[in-house]
DNA sequence: GCGCAACAACTACATCTGTAGTATTCAAAC
DNA sequence: GTTTGAATACTACAGATGTAGTTGTTGCGC
């Protein structure tokens, strides 16, 4: 899967929210997030299609556009391109790194290290 | 903090474990990796620079250059951007995710769960 | 049947990233 | 002191991304 930027997210958020959607539609649901152009939605959905994130489908005379992944697929994604990157392939590492900064009780977090403790990758 | 590309994080591991290099010495840390010209990482290096990710000094007549943050820092920066472009901000929301998927024996994916389950960020 | 508003299709352009080549400098080696 | 080899500084160029304008089409309201 192709890496996908913030603003790309924010358009398949919304097809996800609202089903396929045409580029209006799109418009309207980033609208309170970016003040986008129409054409500026236009162009980032045509060229996600070209990439293949999402689908898209004449409907009447206007396009369709649609999800093709969904969300846990994206978020999956995402995850394992952040543990290559950043954590050297160590899924292991990644989680414990994580786990170690969240906002916890020092109850939590501890009971939580204890559990990843010995991982090993 | 910038968005770091993998490209540039693998330049950063070279000076996080060598410490201040050269452009040369960088080159020969991602020899086994990339199959870099020796300008190229010149010119990431530059850039990397030029966004303030890392630093340059000369010695004699070379340019030596050094990571200005450390890798927890890094690692957390990229978490920070994975959790507002995926998660939508809930750090919560996206450890649990992370968690679920983890490759853990099952008794300790329950404890897992257990343990974030109420988690409300 | 004509004009307008909406949509699609195409084009534009700046910035960033990936990947280098060229030109210049400068110190060391002979 | 001239060559040479490394390093720096500058330039190049293609692809991706962010942001939109322009042009062409078309159905709907009048």
């Amino acid at each position: 899967m192709p890496k996908l930027s913030a603003r790309e997210w924010a358009l398949l958020e919304v097809l996800w929210e609202r089903g396929p959607s045409t580029g209006r539609d799109v418009l309207e649901g980033t609208a309170d997030q970016y003040n986008w152009a129409y054409n500026t939605v236009k162009t980032m959905l045509d060229r996600m299609v070209t990439k293949g994130v999402i689908g898209v489908r004449p409907v009447g005379r206007v396009r369709e556009y649609h999800a093709t992944l969904d969300r846990q697929q994206a978020r999956q994604n995402a995850w394992d391109r952040l543990v290559r990157k950043a954590f050297d392939g160590r899924a292991a590492t990644a989680l414990s790194f994580v786990a170690a900064r969240s906002d916890l009780t020092p109850e939590k977090r501890a009971a939580l290290e204890a559990l990843l403790e010995d991982l090993d990758d």
